[in-house]
DNA sequence: CGTCTTTGACCCGCGC
DNA sequence: GCGCGGGTCAAAGACG
């Protein structure tokens, strides 16, 4: 009855169920292609490195897609190979500035918390806005790392249990005070080895580097392949649009995890092309589909 | 000393 | 209205 791949996802995660709704999508081999149309250059140089024009290499060049929210579990120092990537968006009618539902917002004036008692500040700002979701992105990475490096820096602010699942959900939020980003990781609890990392929201600055990788920072495009290893330094909205306009044409009907069964291996597949690198390591049989 | 993680409590939304 | 689960805050501790 489980999904044997993506047990919380679907199940507690609210919105998550928005994966089969027509906003929101969910992708796992075709990444590549919605990426690349996306990103464009990702793959050009990514691939002439070493790899495969179908997988999606987030551990590589492909960290911080442009709007996109730094996705991309890369890491420095961590193992991961992506399995498959989730796209929800929420569309928000409020306007979110990038700062505002977060908890950086003292703005708030006394708004509806008037009635309670002034002891708790962290009330007001709960009040005053809702829960205001943003798009979200979703990946379920193979890591033995929980936290993978993207060129961002986290700082966790909590730590839950989920229900059904034996492992905690972490959420991190990116260190930068302008920046609301805001990232969860899982680990599904059918595959412990699967992490799944879900991104809210888009980076309004570029990556500070990785703080433990030791790679460059995101200025130096004549170091790096510029195209893939930052995002622009704003937020496009328009690349979630294309994004979400890719997966609707390009979409087929995998809206939902890529679990196995009878398409799921296929995304596997595609992204454990001959050479492997990381992929042939952590990839292995464990995601095959059995 | 500064930064980050841990952890318990609190709040909110949602379903029953 | 109540209970559950998810999400966030903030103080304390740990670490480099």
């Amino acid at each position: 009855m489980n999904d044997p791949e993506n047990p919380d996802l679907t199940n507690h995660d609210s919105s998550w169920t928005q994966l089969t709704a027509p906003d929101s999508h969910f992708f796992h081999r075709d990444t590549s292609d919605i990426f690349s149309d996306f990103v464009g250059n990702l793959h050009a140089s990514s691939q002439s490195d070493h790899h495969h024009p179908h997988s999606l290499r987030f551990d590589t060049g492909l960290t911080p897609t442009s709007g996109v929210p730094s996705s991309t579990p890369s890491s420095s120092s961590s193992p991961a190979a992506a399995l498959s990537v989730a796209v929800t968006e929420v569309s928000t009618s409020t306007n979110l500035p990038a700062t505002s539902s977060s908890s950086e917002d003292p703005t708030e004036n006394s708004t509806a918390s008037a009635a309670k008692a002034p002891e708790t500040p962290k009330k007001e700002k709960k009040k005053a806005q809702k829960r205001i979701r943003q798009p979200r992105f979703a990946f379920m990475t193979k890591s033995d790392v929980d936290n993978l490096e993207d060129g961002y820096r986290w700082r966790k602010y909590g730590q839950k249990a989920v229900k059904n699942s034996p492992f905690p959900r972490s959420y991190y939020r990116c260190t930068n005070s302008r920046c609301t980003v805001k990232k969860r990781v899982e680990r599904s609890s059918e595959d412990p080895s699967i992490v799944i990392t879900t991104y809210e929201g888009q980076h309004c600055h570029q990556t500070t580097g990785f703080p433990r990788g030791g790679i460059l920072t995101a200025h130096d495009p004549s170091n790096f392949t510029s195209h893939h290893l930052l995002p622009p330094p704003l937020p496009d909205p328009y690349y979630y649009q294309e994004l979400l306009h890719q997966l609707h044409r390009d979409n087929t009907s995998s809206l939902r995890l890529p679990q196995s069964t009878t398409e799921g291996p296929a995304a596997v597949s595609s992204i454990n092309p001959p050479e492997e690198g990381l992929l042939g390591d952590i990839v292995p049989q464990t995601m095959r589909n059995t």
